[in-house]
DNA sequence: AAGTGGTCTAGACCACCAC
DNA sequence: TGGTGGTCTAGACCACTTG
Protein backbone atom coordinates (compact mmCIF):
# COMPACT_ATOMS: atom_id res chain seq x y z
CA UNK A 1 0.00 0.00 0.00
CA UNK A 2 2.69 1.87 -0.49
CA UNK A 3 2.20 4.28 -3.91
CA UNK A 4 0.60 1.27 -5.77
CA UNK A 5 0.82 3.16 -8.89
CA UNK A 6 -0.20 0.12 -11.15
CA UNK A 7 -3.53 -0.59 -9.21
CA UNK A 8 -4.27 3.21 -9.91
CA UNK A 9 -3.79 2.67 -13.70
CA UNK A 10 -6.15 -0.60 -13.27
CA UNK A 11 -8.69 0.27 -11.20
CA UNK A 12 -8.68 4.01 -14.16
CA UNK A 13 -9.14 1.56 -16.98
CA UNK A 14 -11.22 -1.47 -15.56
CA UNK A 15 -13.95 1.82 -14.61
CA UNK A 16 -13.52 2.96 -17.87
CA UNK A 17 -14.60 -0.30 -19.29
CA UNK A 18 -17.34 -1.03 -17.16
CA UNK A 19 -18.82 2.30 -18.19
CA UNK A 20 -18.23 1.78 -21.69
CA UNK A 21 -16.35 5.14 -21.47
CA UNK A 22 -13.51 2.64 -23.60
CA UNK A 23 -15.47 0.92 -26.22
CA UNK A 24 -14.39 -2.73 -26.31
CA UNK A 25 -12.54 -3.66 -29.36
CA UNK A 26 -10.94 -0.15 -29.17
CA UNK A 27 -6.85 -0.05 -28.75
CA UNK A 28 -5.10 0.84 -25.33
CA UNK A 29 -2.35 2.55 -25.12
CA UNK A 30 0.83 1.38 -25.40
CA UNK A 31 3.01 0.37 -22.67
CA UNK A 32 5.81 2.77 -23.37
CA UNK A 33 2.58 5.50 -23.86
CA UNK A 34 0.97 4.80 -20.16
CA UNK A 35 4.37 4.73 -18.51
CA UNK A 36 5.16 8.47 -19.86
CA UNK A 37 1.68 9.38 -19.29
CA UNK A 38 1.59 7.47 -15.67
CA UNK A 39 5.35 9.17 -15.22
CA UNK A 40 6.49 5.64 -14.59
CA UNK A 41 8.44 2.92 -15.71
CA UNK A 42 6.71 0.11 -18.07
CA UNK A 43 6.75 -2.96 -16.02
CA UNK A 44 4.85 -0.89 -13.75
CA UNK A 45 2.46 -0.68 -16.49
CA UNK A 46 2.56 -3.91 -17.28
CA UNK A 47 1.23 -4.79 -13.92
CA UNK A 48 -1.47 -3.22 -14.41
CA UNK A 49 -2.00 -4.50 -17.88
CA UNK A 50 -1.90 -8.08 -16.40
CA UNK A 51 -4.27 -7.14 -14.06
CA UNK A 52 -7.60 -5.89 -16.56
CA UNK A 53 -6.09 -9.02 -18.79
CA UNK A 54 -6.29 -11.22 -16.00
CA UNK A 55 -10.06 -9.89 -15.04
CA UNK A 56 -11.78 -10.18 -18.72
CA UNK A 57 -11.44 -6.70 -19.11
CA UNK A 58 -8.79 -6.63 -21.96
CA UNK A 59 -6.92 -8.68 -24.20
CA UNK A 60 -2.82 -8.26 -25.29
CA UNK A 61 -1.64 -9.37 -28.30
CA UNK A 62 2.14 -9.27 -29.03
CA UNK A 63 3.70 -6.82 -31.40
CA UNK A 64 -0.16 -5.40 -31.80
CA UNK A 65 -1.08 -3.94 -28.61
CA UNK A 66 -4.02 -4.35 -26.52
CA UNK A 67 -7.46 -4.64 -27.08
CA UNK A 68 -10.47 -3.91 -24.70
CA UNK A 69 -12.74 -6.71 -24.91
CA UNK A 70 -16.57 -6.72 -24.96
CA UNK A 71 -16.56 -10.13 -22.61
CA UNK A 72 -17.48 -8.75 -18.92
CA UNK A 73 -18.94 -5.65 -19.24
CA UNK A 74 -22.26 -7.61 -19.18
CA UNK A 75 -22.53 -10.16 -16.38
CA UNK A 76 -19.80 -8.84 -14.53
CA UNK A 77 -17.52 -9.62 -12.00
CA UNK A 78 -15.99 -12.42 -14.36
CA UNK A 79 -13.80 -14.41 -12.61
CA UNK A 80 -15.81 -15.93 -9.77
CA UNK A 81 -19.48 -16.50 -9.18
CA UNK A 82 -22.02 -14.45 -9.88
CA UNK A 83 -24.84 -15.06 -7.10
CA UNK A 84 -28.83 -14.28 -8.91
CA UNK A 85 -28.69 -12.30 -6.04
CA UNK A 86 -25.72 -10.17 -7.62
CA UNK A 87 -26.98 -10.33 -10.95
CA UNK A 88 -30.00 -8.55 -9.62
CA UNK A 89 -28.67 -5.60 -7.84
CA UNK A 90 -26.63 -5.31 -10.89
CA UNK A 91 -29.55 -4.84 -13.07
CA UNK A 92 -31.31 -2.53 -10.29
CA UNK A 93 -33.91 -5.45 -8.75
CA UNK A 94 -33.77 -4.62 -4.79
CA UNK A 95 -33.27 -8.00 -2.73
CA UNK A 96 -34.52 -8.44 0.54
CA UNK A 97 -32.65 -10.61 3.24
CA UNK A 98 -34.36 -12.66 6.09
CA UNK A 99 -32.54 -13.87 8.99
CA UNK A 100 -33.95 -16.89 10.04
CA UNK A 101 -31.76 -17.92 13.14
CA UNK A 102 -28.51 -16.17 14.59
CA UNK A 103 -26.84 -17.98 17.51
CA UNK A 104 -23.67 -18.71 19.32
CA UNK A 105 -23.99 -22.71 19.34
CA UNK A 106 -21.89 -25.62 19.61
CA UNK A 107 -20.13 -27.18 16.33
CA UNK A 108 -21.71 -29.77 14.77
CA UNK A 109 -20.79 -32.67 13.55
CA UNK A 110 -20.61 -31.97 9.85
CA UNK A 111 -19.64 -28.22 10.35
CA UNK A 112 -16.63 -29.62 12.45
CA UNK A 113 -15.57 -31.28 9.38
CA UNK A 114 -15.57 -28.58 6.73
CA UNK A 115 -14.08 -26.16 9.02
CA UNK A 116 -11.31 -28.69 10.65
CA UNK A 117 -11.49 -28.05 13.27
CA UNK A 118 -11.99 -29.85 16.82
CA UNK A 119 -15.52 -29.52 17.56
CA UNK A 120 -15.15 -29.87 21.29
CA UNK A 121 -12.74 -26.86 21.64
CA UNK A 122 -14.86 -24.43 19.38
CA UNK A 123 -18.25 -22.63 19.31
CA UNK A 124 -19.55 -21.46 16.25
CA UNK A 125 -22.43 -18.67 15.12
CA UNK A 126 -25.02 -20.48 12.88
CA UNK A 127 -26.95 -18.14 10.43
CA UNK A 128 -29.30 -18.81 8.61
CA UNK A 129 -30.66 -15.96 5.62
CA UNK A 130 -33.30 -16.44 3.04
CA UNK A 131 -32.85 -14.12 -0.05
CA UNK A 132 -35.31 -12.73 -1.15
CA UNK A 133 -35.94 -11.66 -5.10
CA UNK A 134 -38.74 -9.86 -6.43
CA UNK A 135 -40.62 -11.29 -3.77
CA UNK A 136 -39.63 -14.71 -3.94
CA UNK A 137 -37.11 -16.71 -1.79
CA UNK A 138 -34.64 -18.11 -4.38
CA UNK A 139 -31.62 -18.27 -1.96
CA UNK A 140 -30.85 -19.81 1.22
CA UNK A 141 -27.50 -18.91 2.71
CA UNK A 142 -26.37 -21.02 6.25
CA UNK A 143 -23.02 -19.22 7.60
CA UNK A 144 -21.17 -21.06 10.10
CA UNK A 145 -18.47 -18.51 11.61
CA UNK A 146 -15.62 -19.31 14.26
CA UNK A 147 -16.54 -17.76 17.37
CA UNK A 148 -12.96 -17.23 18.40
CA UNK A 149 -11.96 -15.43 15.46
CA UNK A 150 -15.70 -13.48 15.36
CA UNK A 151 -16.82 -12.94 18.98
CA UNK A 152 -19.86 -11.28 18.10
CA UNK A 153 -22.75 -11.35 15.60
CA UNK A 154 -25.86 -9.23 15.96
CA UNK A 155 -28.86 -10.44 13.95
CA UNK A 156 -28.77 -6.62 12.34
CA UNK A 157 -25.34 -7.19 11.46
CA UNK A 158 -26.29 -10.99 9.41
CA UNK A 159 -29.35 -9.03 7.49
CA UNK A 160 -26.84 -5.77 6.55
CA UNK A 161 -23.83 -7.26 5.53
CA UNK A 162 -21.89 -9.61 7.59
CA UNK A 163 -18.96 -8.80 5.34
CA UNK A 164 -18.64 -5.60 5.78
CA UNK A 165 -18.89 -6.13 9.16
CA UNK A 166 -15.50 -8.83 9.16
CA UNK A 167 -13.63 -6.23 6.93
CA UNK A 168 -14.91 -2.50 8.14
CA UNK A 169 -15.48 -3.24 11.65
CA UNK A 170 -13.46 -6.14 12.70
CA UNK A 171 -10.67 -5.78 10.09
CA UNK A 172 -10.58 -9.42 9.68
CA UNK A 173 -7.63 -9.94 6.99
CA UNK A 174 -9.70 -12.15 4.89
CA UNK A 175 -7.28 -13.55 2.22
CA UNK A 176 -8.32 -16.47 -0.31
CA UNK A 177 -11.72 -18.47 -0.39
CA UNK A 178 -12.22 -22.16 -2.05
CA UNK A 179 -15.84 -23.02 -3.38
CA UNK A 180 -17.36 -25.80 -4.61
CA UNK A 181 -20.86 -25.93 -6.59
CA UNK A 182 -22.97 -29.26 -7.12
CA UNK A 183 -26.48 -29.97 -7.53
CA UNK A 184 -28.22 -31.95 -4.48
CA UNK A 185 -31.46 -33.06 -3.43
CA UNK A 186 -33.96 -30.01 -1.80
CA UNK A 187 -34.04 -30.86 1.47
CA UNK A 188 -37.43 -30.31 4.18
CA UNK A 189 -35.34 -26.79 5.39
CA UNK A 190 -34.87 -25.75 1.95
CA UNK A 191 -38.84 -26.24 0.98
CA UNK A 192 -40.01 -24.91 4.07
CA UNK A 193 -37.58 -21.17 3.83
CA UNK A 194 -37.86 -20.98 0.06
CA UNK A 195 -40.24 -20.97 -2.63
CA UNK A 196 -39.04 -23.59 -4.20
CA UNK A 197 -42.40 -24.13 -6.59
CA UNK A 198 -41.87 -27.86 -8.16
CA UNK A 199 -37.93 -27.74 -7.86
CA UNK A 200 -37.34 -31.21 -6.11
CA UNK A 201 -33.05 -30.10 -6.61
CA UNK A 202 -31.05 -26.86 -5.57
CA UNK A 203 -27.52 -25.85 -6.72
CA UNK A 204 -25.13 -26.30 -3.84
CA UNK A 205 -22.59 -23.47 -3.34
CA UNK A 206 -20.52 -24.59 -0.15
CA UNK A 207 -17.75 -21.72 0.63
CA UNK A 208 -14.44 -21.87 2.81
CA UNK A 209 -13.09 -18.47 3.35
CA UNK A 210 -9.36 -18.17 4.85
CA UNK A 211 -7.94 -15.10 6.42
CA UNK A 212 -4.37 -14.21 5.62
CA UNK A 213 -2.57 -16.56 8.20
CA UNK A 214 -4.30 -19.08 5.97
CA UNK A 215 -6.86 -20.15 8.86
CA UNK A 216 -10.10 -21.02 7.84
CA UNK A 217 -12.80 -19.65 9.95
CA UNK A 218 -16.41 -19.07 7.88
CA UNK A 219 -17.87 -22.34 6.15
CA UNK A 220 -21.46 -21.04 4.10
CA UNK A 221 -23.68 -22.75 2.15
CA UNK A 222 -25.75 -21.14 -0.18
CA UNK A 223 -28.79 -22.90 -1.82
CA UNK A 224 -30.45 -21.83 -4.90
CA UNK A 225 -33.03 -22.45 -6.61
CA UNK A 226 -32.47 -24.33 -9.99
CA UNK A 227 -34.01 -21.59 -12.51
CA UNK A 228 -32.13 -18.76 -10.72
CA UNK A 229 -28.57 -19.34 -10.49
CA UNK A 230 -26.35 -18.74 -13.16
CA UNK A 231 -22.71 -17.74 -13.38
CA UNK A 232 -19.72 -16.98 -15.43
CA UNK A 233 -16.08 -17.67 -15.59
CA UNK A 234 -13.41 -16.27 -18.06
CA UNK A 235 -10.85 -18.37 -18.70
CA UNK A 236 -6.96 -17.45 -20.11
CA UNK A 237 -4.82 -20.41 -21.49
CA UNK A 238 -2.08 -19.98 -19.44
CA UNK A 239 1.14 -19.44 -20.32
CA UNK A 240 3.18 -23.13 -20.26
CA UNK A 241 -0.10 -24.70 -18.28
CA UNK A 242 -1.74 -27.64 -19.42
CA UNK A 243 -5.89 -27.40 -19.05
CA UNK A 244 -7.07 -28.83 -22.25
CA UNK A 245 -10.11 -29.47 -20.09
CA UNK A 246 -13.04 -28.24 -22.05
CA UNK A 247 -11.46 -25.52 -24.36
CA UNK B 1 9.27 -18.10 -25.14
CA UNK B 2 12.54 -16.61 -25.24
CA UNK B 3 13.75 -18.82 -22.19
CA UNK B 4 10.70 -18.70 -19.34
CA UNK B 5 12.59 -19.18 -16.42
CA UNK B 6 9.89 -18.10 -14.60
CA UNK B 7 7.49 -20.78 -16.21
CA UNK B 8 10.22 -23.52 -15.57
CA UNK B 9 10.15 -22.28 -11.60
CA UNK B 10 6.22 -22.58 -11.73
CA UNK B 11 5.73 -26.08 -13.23
CA UNK B 12 8.67 -27.62 -11.23
CA UNK B 13 6.73 -26.54 -7.82
CA UNK B 14 3.14 -27.09 -9.26
CA UNK B 15 4.44 -30.26 -9.70
CA UNK B 16 6.01 -30.84 -6.43
CA UNK B 17 2.56 -29.97 -5.08
CA UNK B 18 0.39 -31.51 -7.04
CA UNK B 19 1.88 -34.93 -6.22
CA UNK B 20 2.80 -34.14 -2.37
CA UNK B 21 6.39 -34.29 -2.58
CA UNK B 22 5.74 -30.31 -1.37
CA UNK B 23 3.78 -31.08 1.58
CA UNK B 24 0.97 -28.56 2.56
CA UNK B 25 1.49 -26.13 5.00
CA UNK B 26 5.45 -26.20 4.27
CA UNK B 27 7.36 -22.99 3.83
CA UNK B 28 8.78 -22.20 0.04
CA UNK B 29 12.16 -21.14 0.08
CA UNK B 30 12.22 -17.33 0.08
CA UNK B 31 12.22 -15.04 -3.72
CA UNK B 32 15.93 -14.27 -2.63
CA UNK B 33 17.00 -17.81 -1.58
CA UNK B 34 15.32 -18.82 -5.42
CA UNK B 35 16.47 -16.20 -7.11
CA UNK B 36 19.80 -17.56 -6.11
CA UNK B 37 19.08 -20.76 -6.74
CA UNK B 38 18.07 -20.22 -10.11
CA UNK B 39 20.56 -17.78 -10.77
CA UNK B 40 18.35 -14.71 -11.78
CA UNK B 41 16.54 -12.03 -11.08
CA UNK B 42 14.26 -11.39 -8.03
CA UNK B 43 11.51 -10.08 -10.25
CA UNK B 44 11.40 -12.98 -12.27
CA UNK B 45 11.30 -15.64 -9.19
CA UNK B 46 8.24 -13.29 -8.02
CA UNK B 47 6.56 -13.70 -11.27
CA UNK B 48 6.55 -17.51 -10.54
CA UNK B 49 5.71 -17.01 -6.92
CA UNK B 50 2.62 -14.83 -8.36
CA UNK B 51 1.58 -17.70 -10.98
CA UNK B 52 1.34 -19.82 -7.78
CA UNK B 53 -0.51 -18.27 -5.66
CA UNK B 54 -2.74 -17.31 -8.14
CA UNK B 55 -3.33 -20.77 -9.15
CA UNK B 56 -4.39 -21.66 -5.32
CA UNK B 57 -0.95 -23.50 -5.27
CA UNK B 58 0.81 -21.11 -2.75
CA UNK B 59 -0.09 -18.29 -0.39
CA UNK B 60 2.40 -15.52 -0.08
CA UNK B 61 2.58 -13.66 3.85
CA UNK B 62 4.19 -10.64 3.75
CA UNK B 63 7.26 -10.56 5.74
CA UNK B 64 6.57 -13.89 6.31
CA UNK B 65 6.98 -16.18 3.45
CA UNK B 66 5.17 -18.16 1.24
CA UNK B 67 3.38 -21.23 1.92
CA UNK B 68 2.33 -24.20 0.12
CA UNK B 69 -1.67 -24.90 0.63
CA UNK B 70 -3.43 -28.26 0.22
CA UNK B 71 -6.10 -26.69 -1.45
CA UNK B 72 -6.01 -28.21 -5.02
CA UNK B 73 -3.69 -30.65 -4.58
CA UNK B 74 -7.53 -32.91 -4.17
CA UNK B 75 -9.62 -31.58 -6.97
CA UNK B 76 -7.44 -30.38 -9.37
CA UNK B 77 -7.39 -27.53 -11.61
CA UNK B 78 -8.75 -24.73 -9.28
CA UNK B 79 -9.36 -21.91 -10.93
CA UNK B 80 -12.06 -23.01 -13.82
CA UNK B 81 -14.56 -25.87 -14.37
CA UNK B 82 -13.89 -29.17 -14.13
CA UNK B 83 -16.15 -31.56 -15.71
CA UNK B 84 -17.49 -34.84 -14.04
CA UNK B 85 -15.24 -36.14 -17.11
CA UNK B 86 -11.72 -34.50 -16.11
CA UNK B 87 -13.05 -35.42 -12.48
CA UNK B 88 -13.37 -39.54 -12.95
CA UNK B 89 -10.74 -39.64 -15.56
CA UNK B 90 -8.39 -37.94 -12.83
CA UNK B 91 -9.08 -40.17 -10.40
CA UNK B 92 -8.55 -43.34 -12.91
CA UNK B 93 -11.55 -44.17 -14.12
CA UNK B 94 -12.16 -44.42 -17.89
CA UNK B 95 -14.60 -42.59 -20.44
CA UNK B 96 -15.68 -43.37 -23.74
CA UNK B 97 -17.13 -41.10 -26.39
CA UNK B 98 -19.30 -41.88 -29.02
CA UNK B 99 -19.42 -39.18 -31.81
CA UNK B 100 -23.56 -38.95 -32.70
CA UNK B 101 -22.85 -36.52 -35.44
CA UNK B 102 -19.90 -34.61 -37.29
CA UNK B 103 -21.26 -32.90 -40.33
CA UNK B 104 -20.73 -29.67 -42.16
CA UNK B 105 -23.87 -27.57 -41.83
CA UNK B 106 -25.22 -24.46 -42.77
CA UNK B 107 -25.53 -21.99 -39.74
CA UNK B 108 -28.54 -22.49 -37.40
CA UNK B 109 -30.37 -18.94 -36.35
CA UNK B 110 -29.49 -19.31 -32.47
CA UNK B 111 -25.62 -20.52 -33.33
CA UNK B 112 -25.29 -17.67 -35.47
CA UNK B 113 -26.15 -15.50 -32.02
CA UNK B 114 -23.76 -17.19 -30.03
CA UNK B 115 -21.22 -17.26 -32.38
CA UNK B 116 -21.73 -13.84 -33.38
CA UNK B 117 -21.36 -13.93 -37.11
CA UNK B 118 -24.05 -13.62 -40.11
CA UNK B 119 -25.22 -16.93 -40.89
CA UNK B 120 -25.49 -16.27 -44.62
CA UNK B 121 -21.42 -15.92 -44.75
CA UNK B 122 -20.64 -19.46 -42.89
CA UNK B 123 -20.86 -22.46 -42.07
CA UNK B 124 -19.96 -24.79 -39.10
CA UNK B 125 -18.72 -27.72 -38.48
CA UNK B 126 -21.39 -29.23 -36.11
CA UNK B 127 -20.31 -32.35 -33.77
CA UNK B 128 -22.44 -33.97 -30.88
CA UNK B 129 -20.53 -35.93 -28.70
CA UNK B 130 -21.96 -38.16 -25.29
CA UNK B 131 -19.30 -38.90 -22.75
CA UNK B 132 -20.33 -41.98 -21.00
CA UNK B 133 -18.46 -43.12 -17.62
CA UNK B 134 -19.09 -45.64 -15.96
CA UNK B 135 -20.86 -47.26 -18.35
CA UNK B 136 -23.56 -43.99 -18.52
CA UNK B 137 -24.25 -41.69 -20.28
CA UNK B 138 -24.11 -38.40 -18.06
CA UNK B 139 -22.87 -35.86 -20.40
CA UNK B 140 -23.86 -34.18 -23.98
CA UNK B 141 -21.84 -32.08 -25.51
CA UNK B 142 -22.54 -29.96 -28.51
CA UNK B 143 -19.62 -27.99 -30.68
CA UNK B 144 -19.29 -25.61 -33.21
CA UNK B 145 -16.88 -24.40 -35.34
CA UNK B 146 -16.54 -21.76 -38.10
CA UNK B 147 -15.14 -24.00 -40.84
CA UNK B 148 -13.33 -20.87 -42.07
CA UNK B 149 -11.01 -21.28 -39.65
CA UNK B 150 -11.50 -25.12 -38.93
CA UNK B 151 -11.88 -26.76 -42.41
CA UNK B 152 -11.95 -30.57 -41.83
CA UNK B 153 -13.12 -32.23 -39.09
CA UNK B 154 -13.06 -35.95 -39.00
CA UNK B 155 -15.29 -38.41 -37.22
CA UNK B 156 -12.33 -39.54 -35.86
CA UNK B 157 -10.75 -36.76 -34.46
CA UNK B 158 -14.09 -36.02 -32.76
CA UNK B 159 -13.72 -39.50 -31.16
CA UNK B 160 -10.11 -38.80 -30.00
CA UNK B 161 -9.73 -34.97 -29.27
CA UNK B 162 -10.36 -32.18 -31.04
CA UNK B 163 -8.51 -30.23 -28.86
CA UNK B 164 -4.98 -31.56 -29.46
CA UNK B 165 -6.49 -31.13 -33.31
CA UNK B 166 -7.10 -27.65 -33.25
CA UNK B 167 -3.62 -27.01 -31.41
CA UNK B 168 -1.91 -29.77 -32.47
CA UNK B 169 -2.30 -30.30 -35.99
CA UNK B 170 -3.95 -27.03 -36.85
CA UNK B 171 -1.96 -24.83 -34.96
CA UNK B 172 -4.63 -22.42 -33.94
CA UNK B 173 -3.67 -20.01 -30.76
CA UNK B 174 -6.45 -20.64 -29.08
CA UNK B 175 -6.21 -17.78 -26.04
CA UNK B 176 -9.49 -17.30 -24.13
CA UNK B 177 -13.08 -18.80 -23.19
CA UNK B 178 -16.14 -17.50 -21.30
CA UNK B 179 -17.99 -19.79 -20.14
CA UNK B 180 -21.70 -19.84 -18.70
CA UNK B 181 -23.14 -22.47 -16.81
CA UNK B 182 -26.86 -22.69 -15.21
CA UNK B 183 -29.20 -25.08 -15.11
CA UNK B 184 -32.22 -25.93 -17.88
CA UNK B 185 -34.93 -28.43 -18.26
CA UNK B 186 -33.87 -31.48 -20.48
CA UNK B 187 -35.10 -31.58 -23.74
CA UNK B 188 -35.88 -34.72 -25.94
CA UNK B 189 -32.32 -34.71 -27.65
CA UNK B 190 -30.89 -35.16 -23.79
CA UNK B 191 -33.51 -37.84 -22.71
CA UNK B 192 -32.68 -39.77 -25.92
CA UNK B 193 -28.69 -39.34 -25.82
CA UNK B 194 -28.00 -39.76 -22.52
CA UNK B 195 -28.71 -41.77 -19.61
CA UNK B 196 -30.72 -38.81 -17.58
CA UNK B 197 -32.89 -41.56 -14.94
CA UNK B 198 -35.62 -39.39 -13.60
CA UNK B 199 -33.92 -35.90 -13.86
CA UNK B 200 -35.77 -33.12 -15.32
CA UNK B 201 -33.07 -30.65 -15.25
CA UNK B 202 -29.48 -30.78 -16.85
CA UNK B 203 -26.46 -28.01 -15.73
CA UNK B 204 -25.83 -26.78 -19.10
CA UNK B 205 -22.65 -25.03 -20.00
CA UNK B 206 -21.93 -22.43 -22.31
CA UNK B 207 -18.31 -22.05 -23.74
CA UNK B 208 -17.36 -19.71 -26.03
CA UNK B 209 -13.87 -19.75 -27.43
CA UNK B 210 -11.95 -16.87 -28.77
CA UNK B 211 -8.29 -16.78 -30.59
CA UNK B 212 -5.30 -14.36 -30.02
CA UNK B 213 -6.72 -11.89 -32.75
CA UNK B 214 -10.46 -12.60 -30.55
CA UNK B 215 -12.05 -14.34 -32.95
CA UNK B 216 -14.99 -16.25 -31.55
CA UNK B 217 -14.14 -19.35 -33.49
CA UNK B 218 -16.28 -22.32 -31.03
CA UNK B 219 -19.21 -22.69 -29.85
CA UNK B 220 -20.02 -25.60 -27.21
CA UNK B 221 -22.74 -26.15 -25.12
CA UNK B 222 -22.00 -28.92 -22.82
CA UNK B 223 -24.89 -30.83 -20.89
CA UNK B 224 -24.85 -32.54 -17.74
CA UNK B 225 -26.85 -34.85 -15.80
CA UNK B 226 -27.72 -32.94 -11.86
CA UNK B 227 -25.70 -35.70 -9.96
CA UNK B 228 -22.77 -35.72 -12.18
CA UNK B 229 -21.98 -32.19 -12.15
CA UNK B 230 -19.59 -30.23 -9.67
CA UNK B 231 -16.75 -27.64 -9.94
CA UNK B 232 -14.36 -25.88 -7.62
CA UNK B 233 -13.67 -22.87 -7.78
CA UNK B 234 -10.53 -20.90 -6.06
CA UNK B 235 -11.11 -16.72 -5.72
CA UNK B 236 -8.29 -14.59 -4.41
CA UNK B 237 -9.20 -11.44 -2.80
CA UNK B 238 -7.40 -9.24 -5.35
CA UNK B 239 -5.60 -6.11 -3.89
CA UNK B 240 -7.59 -3.17 -4.26
CA UNK B 241 -10.71 -4.99 -6.03
CA UNK B 242 -14.05 -4.75 -4.29
CA UNK B 243 -15.54 -8.02 -5.07
CA UNK B 244 -17.40 -8.71 -1.83
CA UNK B 245 -20.24 -10.68 -3.11
CA UNK B 246 -20.06 -14.14 -1.67
CA UNK B 247 -16.92 -14.11 0.64
C1' DA C 1 12.99 0.52 -39.61
C1' DA C 2 9.91 1.66 -36.05
C1' DG C 3 6.75 0.14 -32.74
C1' DT C 4 4.80 -3.43 -29.96
C1' DG C 5 4.44 -6.67 -26.14
C1' DG C 6 7.39 -10.61 -23.57
C1' DT C 7 11.17 -11.43 -20.78
C1' DC C 8 14.87 -10.38 -17.77
C1' DT C 9 18.23 -7.70 -14.74
C1' DA C 10 20.34 -5.45 -10.76
C1' DG C 11 19.59 -2.52 -8.22
C1' DA C 12 16.38 0.47 -4.68
C1' DC C 13 13.14 1.65 -0.74
C1' DC C 14 9.26 0.30 2.13
C1' DA C 15 6.40 -2.12 5.86
C1' DC C 16 6.17 -5.74 8.52
C1' DC C 17 7.63 -9.64 11.45
C1' DA C 18 10.57 -12.30 14.43
C1' DC C 19 14.32 -12.42 17.23
C1' DT D 1 18.29 -5.74 13.48
C1' DG D 2 18.00 -8.83 9.69
C1' DG D 3 14.91 -11.21 6.73
C1' DT D 4 10.66 -11.18 4.26
C1' DG D 5 7.53 -9.99 0.59
C1' DG D 6 5.47 -5.53 -2.04
C1' DT D 7 6.54 -2.00 -5.06
C1' DC D 8 9.16 0.50 -8.33
C1' DT D 9 12.98 1.87 -11.67
C1' DA D 10 15.72 2.35 -15.86
C1' DG D 11 17.63 0.08 -18.47
C1' DA D 12 18.27 -4.30 -21.90
C1' DC D 13 17.36 -7.84 -25.67
C1' DC D 14 13.97 -10.57 -28.22
C1' DA D 15 10.27 -11.82 -31.70
C1' DC D 16 6.90 -10.11 -34.07
C1' DT D 17 3.91 -6.90 -36.89
C1' DT D 18 3.27 -2.99 -39.75
C1' DG D 19 4.37 0.45 -42.93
Amino acid sequence: MTKNIFLQIYQEYSGRIQTGALAPGSKMPSENELAREYNTSRETVRKALHLLAQNGYIHKIKAKGSFVLDIGRMDFPIGGLVSFKEMSERIGRKSQTIVHENQLIPVPDDIAAHLEIDKDKYWVWKVIRAREIEGECVILDKDYFRSDIVPVLTEDISRESIYEYLEGELHLPISYAKKVVSVEDADEEDRRLMDLLNYTHVVVVRNYVYLEDTTLFQYTESRHRLDKFQFVDFARRSHGEERKSDF
